[in-house]
DNA sequence: ATAATGACATGTT
DNA sequence: TAACATGCCATTA
């Protein structure tokens, strides 16, 4: 462990609490982490604790698999969302829209997040 | 303290 | 959706 934050932390948390068979963004995690664009830090979490979380549910808002990893590789990821039932195009294409998770006004309320966080949330991403 | 880096987002085209 | 530019932010060097 080196480098310990809060908002590393707060990044695994939300991952970790997201069901099976759906998908978030990058950019999702890191508003309901309290940070709006630190989504490229998500990444790097996901990269330093992916073992941790499931980090194969997490994609870029285009419905595109951003990783580079050899360790964790694009097939690979495509792969383990198949499995959960998530339709993933030959060309790393999924339909985020479609399998998008869309947290519970509890879950959201659970996170505490200034006012205007949960505003964009609801707006963003509530059904 | 400054600059470079990176599993990104958003607006335009 | 795809491609390109510009913006963002925590980490590292």
């Amino acid at each position: 462990m080196k480098t310990t934050s809060a908002f590393k932390s707060k990044i695994l948390e939300i991952v970790k609490k997201v069901p099976a068979g759906t998908v978030v963004s990058y950019g999702q995690v890191a508003l309901m982490a309290g940070i709006p664009r630190a989504a490229r830090q998500v990444g790097n979490v996901l990269h330093e604790y992916g073992d941790t979380v499931p980090w194969w549910r997490v994609i870029n808002n285009a419905g595109k698999i951003s990783t580079n990893c050899i360790e964790h590789t694009a097939l690979n990821q495509k792969e383990l969302l198949k499995k959960e039932g998530v339709k993933v195009t030959t060309s790393l294409t999924i339909e985020i829209e479609k399998y998008r998770f869309r947290p519970s006004q509890k879950l959201i309320d659970s996170l505490a997040l200034p006012d205007d966080y949960v505003g964009l949330l609801i707006e963003k991403y509530l059904i």
